[in-house]
DNA sequence: GTCTATAAAATGATAGAC
DNA sequence: GTCTATCATTTTATAGAC
């Protein structure tokens, strides 16, 4: 079961699938034609749909979370904390970029137990960048704007990424890590 | 037919549970349930179901083709533009926070004529906010940055506005218009 | 304008042959 | 490991009674 290949296929297929049309709006027929087999035989594989959304989600859901707890804990400033964050945000996208729109419009199909745990990841997560800016304001590095409305803006254009990453070619990790650290930290304006 | 009360009933409903699971998932039952009534009731006052994706997502579209239209030609700085656009996502997201949803996650579930439609007035849209942007560099009110990672940052966050606006309360229209314009134009670091 | 009844198609999943 | 055949259920939508 470890080395099953054709399950990663049928995963990978899936995830691609799903980030055109969403979790719903694709039949296993669907999947199992985009992988020339019938849909039957994907139960070789997989022991149902719904698998299929919770191995697709988890997986991402938990590398964010084992990234933003190791940034956490490190003795660095809230500026590069937050550098860090952005570093990991751009990294997952571009390892994961189709299970990341799962991960950001399918999640609400997963079931019990997986939803409550994505959930409570999800929650962390926010949590933990929160506490980030907060101390980031306290420390005076970062301006005293509505924290609420801070972390909103920044996760949103962190967690959308992939939906500009794939089209655009000709920015590397680098440059891109570099352009988005300037405008979620710096902003666009010049009169200041 | 004009004065349909319940066709404007059932589309608000509709865009409510659009909002939680996604067009796919919400069947006309559920829809009917949420109504009160049954399932081929609602066929009275409705063609189908696609027509009802319809309604929601392209009077939303609409809206927003009409307010960038306006905005462009208008004989105001860049800066002013955006400040501008930035009001026209916080109106339209407020008075239609549900329909955004599906605008954002259904749209690809219309049918044509609508889809191509659709696609249009999108592009246009995000053409027109960039034309703005690079006049805005050129005319040395913007910073110089890469323009499309400027482009997505901004709309990423003005899309997405209507996931965190209904949760917070506390926070009035001027007070949230304020607090974006300072994030997506002046940004939140403090180290120049 | 809403109901019951029902059609026609699609869906997730299983059984068993090869 | 994939296939054909099939099942049980759900889905959108229509017809016609009230």
């Amino acid at each position: 079961m470890k080395g099953d290949q054709r399950k990663k296929e049928i995963l990978k297929t899936a995830a691609q699938l799903f980030r055109k049309k969403g979790y719903n709006a694709i039949s296993m027929r669907d999947l199992a034609q985009a992988l020339g087999i019938k849909a039957a035989s994907l139960y070789n594989h997989i022991k149902s749909k719904q698998e299929i959304l919770s191995l697709i989600v988890m997986e991402v859901a938990e590398s964010f979370t084992l990234g933003i707890d190791s940034i956490s804990k490190s003795k660095i400033s809230s500026i590069q904390k937050l550098n860090q964050i952005i570093e990991l945000h751009v990294n997952i996208t571009i390892e994961h970029a189709d299970a990341i729109s799962s991960v950001n419009n399918d999640w609400m199909h997963l079931k019990e137990p997986d939803l409550d745990s994505f959930i409570k990841m999800r929650d962390g997560y926010e949590d933990k960048l929160r506490k980030i800016i907060k101390k980031g304001i306290k420390d005076k590095e970062i301006a005293d704007i509505n924290i609420e409305v801070m972390l909103f803006s920044m996760l949103s254009t962190l967690r959308t990424l992939h939906l500009w990453y794939s089209k655009k070619q000709g920015i590397n990790k680098e440059e891109l890590c570099g352009q988005m650290k300037h405008i979620l930290l710096k902003g666009i304006s010049l009169d200041k």
